[in-house]
RNA sequence: GGAGAGGUGGCUGAGUGGCUGAAAGCGGCAGGUUGCUAACCUGUUAUAGGGUGUUAAAGCCCUAUCGAGGGUUCGAAUCCCUCCUUCUCCGCCA
């Protein structure tokens, strides 16, 4: 949610912010101030009335002046319908409103994304490479027909060494964060709509989540529970930045979605991840960003993969989100690079939503604190990079090295049970 | 799932219809006393929105907020309803 304080004093620069990721006819800045000037002369209004009434009731009063309360709490009542209608209306448009994108960030869409750093290249097979369905199933690591048996299309199942290597990509991002001095959280993997409004995935994802019968969601990324875990809360400024990481399995319908182009486990309606968090001092939430790019990148290039990282143009981020860089993955079947971690600074954008804040001590205000998420990493689509990139002639998967140590001993290599 | 008891400021905790944005204590902050510390004394100390004011602020004024939302009433922390949540006991199932 952006200030409507900003929105009114300085109309031009959010205007000139926002049509960097939004079409000019979809703006409407001037209706929401007209709201919020209505707002203000009804307010006023009802909290004359109130006075008169504060004022009258301070002790019993005599029976002419109770005669005319009664007339000021008509009034009172009515003036309140008007302004919930209002304040409704204006809260609504607010909320549709996306983030004010960082100056750095260009405008228009997908295609003016840049990339800005590249590691490694493609490999270059001297044989004819499989894809990596056909790594998993000749390996038996992944048994997709059981899945799909037990829960549908769109599911998984990790099985033998391929379960190993999963849990060990999960064990290695565990060590790694915690050795950078961030706290772990296993959260709940379910979450209430009240929280995932204030993650600002509802009311946009609802058809992407799944829901119970006790109007709980499913988890669709720890980001949900991050950004919720301090709502309301005023943080000690001596805390921050406060660094967190979570594992979670996450669950998204994907309805409608790209299936069949995207063949395996590139898009599921489960896929395991581990994300950071900070909620950060505003002077210090740039420093963090470049943080998060750090350590994601690190990880990825532990495992010696191939990627590249993009910077997104304003209408690629999410709307919550002032900047974002994508951290893409080579799959060299699809011939493209796939997201295997998106690193954003909300700046107090969601903050704001969540009421998270922190006290300044110079001016003894709360002031909003900033908030920023990085995967790291999702495992959906390091699992096929890891096969399709590091696959030999005789079909046998070299692991990374740095994911021996959580693995058994001596296990180093996939090899095909008939190899 | 059943029965009962709670949810009040940073914390503990009083308050069962008007003089209560809220006693008292603790903590915090400022000042005093003190050779230092401790102790003691005095003052001060919620959040949000709005008005006024100002270069900016302070200040002053108004409103809302006692878990959340509705209701009753001239008037609600206090009475009624719904929901959330914590604790105790019972049952049920891992």
């Amino acid at each position: 949610m952006l200030d409507i304080k900003l929105i009114r004093n300085d109309t031009a620069a959010v205007r000139a912010g926002l049509l960097k990721r939004l079409p000019a006819e979809k703006l409407d800045l001037e209706t929401i101030i007209r709201l919020d000037d209505q707002r203000r002369e009804i307010g006023l209004r009802l909290e004359g009335r109130q006075a008169e009434r504060n004022k009258n009731s301070k002790i019993k009063p005599s029976p002419e002046v109770i005669a005319s309360m009664k007339a000021i709490g008509e009034e009172i009542k009515a003036l309140e319908a008007e302004l919930a209608v209002v304040e409704n209306d204006l809260a609504e448009r607010l909320a549709e409103l996306p983030n004010i994108p960082a100056p750095d960030v260009v405008a228009g869409e997908k295609e003016n994304n840049e990339v800005i750093f590249t590691y490694g290249q493609a490999p270059k097979f001297k044989f004819a490479p499989k894809d990596h369905v056909e790594l998993a199933k000749s390996l038996d690591i992944i048994d997709y027909e059981r899945a799909v048996k037990i829960a549908g299309s769109g599911f998984w199942c990790y099985k033998g060494v391929g379960a190993l290597l999963e849990w060990a990509l999960l064990s290695y991002f565990i060590d790694f964060h915690t050795q950078n001095g961030y706290q772990f959280l296993i959260p709940p993997f379910m979450l209430t709509e009240k929280s995932a409004y204030t993650s600002g995935h509802l009311p946009k994802f609802r058809d992407d989540l799944f829901w119970t019968q006790d109007k709980l969601c499913l988890n669709a990324t720890s980001e949900m529970m991050l950004g919720n875990y301090h709502r309301e809360e005023i943080l000690p400024l001596a805390e921050l930045p406060l660094k967190y990481f979570a594992y979670s399995p996450c669950f998204r319908r994907e309805a409608g979605s790209y299936r069949q182009e995207e063949r395996g486990m590139i898009r599921g309606h489960q896929f395991n991840k581990v994300e950071m968090f900070i909620f950060s001092q505003p002077e210090k939430s740039w420093e963090m960003f470049a943080e998060l790019v750090r350590h994601a990148q690190k990880l990825v290039e532990g495992l010696d993969l191939h990627f590249q990282v993009s910077k997104l143009a304003a209408g690629d981020c999410s709307a919550a989100m002032a900047k974002t860089y994508d951290l893409e993955v080579f799959i060299p079947s699809m011939g493209i690079y796939k997201e295997v971690s998106s690193i954003s600074n909300a700046l107090d954008y969601q903050a704001r939503r969540g009421q998270t804040r922190y006290k300044d001590p110079e001016t003894g205000k709360n002031e909003f604190v900033h908030t920023l998420n990085a995967s790291g990493l999702a495992t959906s689509r390091l699992v096929p990079a890891i096969l399709e990139q590091n696959q030999q002639a005789d079909g046998s998967v070299i692991i990374p090295k740095i994911l021996h140590k959580y693995l058994p001993r001596g296990l180093k290599i996939i090899k095909a049970k008939s190899a």
